[in-house]
DNA sequence: CGTCTAGTTGAGTAACATCAACGTGGGTGG
DNA sequence: CCACCCACGTTGATGTTACTCAACTAGACG
């Protein structure tokens, strides 16, 4: 009896008891509809790096929202190589890109092991239509990814290598930090070459700036380890502001 | 009486009345539906180029439809730059990634004289209320646009200098064609400058590739007057397809 | 213990940016 | 109506950044 009580705590954290709850979908809820939603939720094993949530192509019928790890989404260009379109933290919603087509537009792959709640869309767009709040939510993840993606194209079409690296950093940080992680300090969980892939950068120029960077005491790496020393310098040439004191804003 | 009728005609021309309905919002709506859509939009005087429909900044409140001419969206770099961000012809909707903030997180710029039609933004979201499918289609082209940048990410971190031009030319054509018009020869509404910026690649890069494409029988260019003289190589290099003769197809 | 992948570093190179000069056409003011 | 001006576009010469190729190291894993 309790045994198997536990088993279902370990295995089905409810939304109304996940410590993200307020970083995800549930904040456009009410305490009292959380349930309403946390029932449409499903939850599954554990993904193991390099695992697919989903292949680009496959059938749309699910976004996921990352509970632990991290993912990433991906693309093949022409020539058949991937371009990654982005890295997904805990609390993130990825796979609403597909939401207005039959198919995935990316793969979605487990870069580290991974949890994730994956919430069916049909029954997700059903729940939206008596919950103007979640709907609004779901608008606003949207906006916000377009919003992104503004910035990234600004990075890509007019940045170099350092800035770059540097944004790329700075904006790691401050989701640590919204996640309430040190953002300081922390752990990469993408490889150089995934870094550099996503940044328009080859691995040896990712590498190079690293090496930089450290030179010119702005960060502290070993390996995948980060810790941010000059994180002054840094935002400015990300390009974004210190608000205070080693407390670092996104990049809007 | 008929003067008067005459006048509002050309300066209202409701959605159900209008070329476009098919291509634009109006395509959620039923008939007898579009009036109810019609009666919060409202239509201003044309935009002469260089008019602003509304700065980076400004108090989102409405989403606007090009019914002629062509619009620019940009950002001001960190060193104050511009960094254009779209181009948006007749048909299509600008200004939704203000949608879940206060302020236009870009500026609108007419590039050349162009008409509009306003739609309030609380309005449209009162009337999506009971329309699923204009809520449906809201979605859909906000997820156009997700996929469109993520398309543009692509461009600007794998692509040189030719296939971003000729991913551009190919791309204006299919819209062109949308819209039925000639997808083989049009007028760019942009100048040489602002096709750079957007690509990424200096005014200069701009003009060379032109006059190699048209050596190698690629285009035909004159000034902003563009003939594309072999689809199926521009294509090509553009990293999209040809599905029949002389068809261009957006590229995804 | 060998093998494999990820990461780092160096040398040479290619692609594009930058700088400069010049042509052209459209708009404006005299 | 003409002359001038200015923004736009083109072309050439040179410079710079980051890519490519290659070699090497260290850690992971069977």
């Amino acid at each position: 009896m309790v045994s198997k009580l536990n088993v279902r705590q370990v295995t089905h954290v409810a939304c109304r008891d996940c410590s993200l709850s307020q970083l995800c979908l549930p904040l456009a809820l009410k305490i009292e509809d959380i349930d309403e939603l946390d029932r449409i939720i499903k939850r599954g094993r554990p993904l193991k790096k390099g695992e697919h949530l989903f292949l680009e192509g496959d059938p749309f019928h699910s976004v996921y929202a990352v509970r632990s790890g991290a993912l990433k989404t991906y693309t093949a260009t022409n020539e058949g190589e991937e371009q990654i379109t982005g890295f997904y933290l805990p609390s993130e919603l990825v796979g609403l890109s597909g939401l207005d087509t039959e198919a995935y537009p990316v793969s979605a792959q487990a870069i580290e092991t991974t949890m994730v709640c994956e919430i069916p869309f049909d029954r997700l767009e059903k729940l939206s239509d008596d919950y103007p709040e979640l709907r609004r939510q779901l608008m606003r993840v949207m906006c916000r990814k377009i919003r992104e993606d503004q910035q990234m194209k600004l990075l890509l079409s007019k940045k170099n290598a350092d800035e770059r690296i540097a944004t790329f950093l700075i904006n790691l940080a401050s989701r640590f930090r919204r996640r309430g992680f040190s953002s300081q300090s922390f752990r990469l969980s993408m490889s150089r070459n995934e870094m550099g892939n996503y940044l328009g950068l080859a691995v040896e120029t990712v590498s190079r700036v690293f090496t930089r960077f450290q030179k010119n005491g702005l960060i502290n790496a070993n390996g995948k380890e980060i810790e941010i020393t000059n994180a002054m310098e840094l935002c400015a040439l990300a390009g974004g502001k210190l608000v205070e004191h080693q407390d670092i804003v996104n990049i809007q």
